[in-house]
RNA sequence: GGAAAUGUGGCUGAGUUGGUUUAAGGCACCGCACUCGAAACGCGGCGAGGGGAUUUAUCUCCUUCGAGAGUUCGAAUCUCUCCAUUUCCGCCA
């Protein structure tokens, strides 16, 4: 959400922001609405200024003057009745309309319609194809399925399409990358929680996942969602704070289970553990002070230890800078960062980082007094730290050896009990 | 799941026979004075969101006492629904 008097005073720049966007979005519409909204307010605002004099000067007024008094008030709230109505009408529409605002894409974003149109900014890593392994490496599902690492057959008859098991040392696997990497983040000063993914409606608007979300995500019969990233529980921790300015930065890293439908997905990735409907995430959320510059100083803080993950685990990866066209409603700029995927020859994604301004935590009501001692929303921002098993057989796929074995990386070895190579030779 | 009690501004806490409390008092915070400096004392200020006017500093109005609806000329105060907390009972990883 932004500010609708930054709305009316840079209609060109929503404008601007929806082209790049390619989002359908009328902004005169929503100034047509708000000038609608304030006329009637103000008659609304008269009509009670009226009511609550007459009402005061009821217990004063003599007897004989009093039921004269009682009339004049019912003409008063008859007409506020109507008026009342008619406003709820002209709000119900405004918030619909307010809800829809796009936030305004950085500059440095390029333009572009799908993630054809990102744009590689960096490059880490050789990417390692056949004559590099010195063999014809497989894919995820061919080693882990030969080494009874995953059970897609009874994950589906269990849970349904994309269900999955994972088991032995893929499931220990897993868990030493949630380790590696809640040791990881909280050494560097992260607040380390676990965070729910049973969520109410409101906490899901507040970080922006609905209403437009709502195709993509799960509920249950009360109306409560199951939310398909930590970020929603995190952002909404702080929710109708008021924040002391000595205590931002303040930056999290949550742990969840994440659940997504993948709506709009259901031809793409059908097999593998690469999109499945229920995994597990390490999320970094930063809210900071409402400076652009901390904004953009922090995405590079959060984008750089993604990357040192990849680096520290030697998992070749690039970083693209998404276009207009691929950036949700709220963001201001994302990143994506994509590790080689032997078996598919090309990048997949593993994380993304973005920054939104203070587009969500007008939302959530997140804000802190400044030096002035003004009220400020904060400015908030998330990036991927860890998702698994998605980046699981990125691991699996890199280190695959021509046996069906796969070598640990060495920053796994203490949080695998010491081994240094799971599985059996099985090819 | 059942029963009872409670829910007031950053915190604490009065107000619950409906009407100058249109939210007292205290703490914290800010300013002034005192002091070599500080604490204490003293004086003054101090919730949030929004509308309007203008000499842009102030004036003025509306909303807000967990959320929503209702009764009333008038609701923090009465009624209903929901939510949360606490205590007791039941069930249970």
């Amino acid at each position: 959400m932004l500010d609708i008097k930054f709305i009316k005073e840079n209609s060109e720049l929503i404008k601007m922001a929806a082209t790049k966007k390619h989002i359908n979005f009328n902004v005169d519409e929503l100034i047509e609405s708000d000038k609608k909204r304030i006329e009637i307010l103000q008659k609304v605002e008269d009509l009670r200024a009226k009511q609550n004099a007459v009402s005061l000067e009821i217990p004063q007024a003599a007897p004989e003057e009093r039921s004269k008094k009682i009339e004049e008030m019912g003409l008063v709230k008859n007409e506020l009745k109507d008026l009342e109505t008619e406003l709820e009408k002209v709000m119900e529409n405004w918030r619909t309309l307010m809800l829809k605002v796009p936030n305004v894409p950085d500059m440095s974003v390029p333009e572009g319609n799908t993630d054809e149109d990102n744009q590689e900014v960096k490059k880490w890593g050789n990417p390692k194809t056949e004559k590099e392994f010195g063999f014809a490496p497989k894919d995820h599902i061919e080693i882990m399925e030969a080494q009874d690492w995953v059970d897609f057959e009874r994950g589906i008859k269990t849970s349904g399409f994309r269900g999955y098991f994972l088991k032995g040392d893929a499931a220990l696997l897993d868990v030493a990358l949630w380790q590696y990497g809640m040791q990881k983040w909280s050494s560097k000063g992260f607040t380390p929680m676990i965070v729910p993914s049973l969520v109410k409606k409101e906490t899901l608007l507040g970080s922006g996942y609905l209403p437009q979300g709502q195709d993509d995500l799960y509920n249950d019969i009360d109306g409560d969602y199951f939310a398909g990233t930590a970020e929603v529980a995190t952002m909404y921790y702080h929710a109708g704070e008021i924040l002391e300015k000595k205590d931002l930065p303040k930056k999290f890293i949550s742990f969840s289970p994440c659940f997504r439908k993948e709506a709009g997905a259901h031809g793409k990735d059908t097999k593998g553990l690469y999109r499945v409907h229920e995994f597990m995430k390490l999320e970094q959320v930063i809210l900071c002070e409402a400076n652009h510059e901390e904004s953009v100083k922090y995405h590079e803080e959060l984008t750089s230890y993604a990357e040192e993950v990849a680096e520290e685990l030697n998992l070749p990866y690039h970083r693209v800078v998404n276009c207009g066209g691929d950036l949700g409603l709220g963001q201001v700029k994302k990143y994506d960062l994509e590790a080689w995927m032997p078996s598919k020859n090309k990048y997949g994604e593993t994380g993304s980082s973005s920054y939104f301004h203070d587009f969500q935590t007008r939302r959530l009501n997140i804000r802190y007094r400044d030096e002035e001692g003004k009220l400020k929303f904060v400015h908030s921002l998330n990036n991927t730290a860890i998702a698994t098993p998605r980046f699981l057989l990125m691991i699996i796929e890199n280190y695959q050896n021509a046996d069906g074995t796969v070598t640990v990386p060495e920053a796994l070895i203490p949080f695998m009990g010491g081994k240094k190579i799971i599985g059996n030779p099985v090819f």
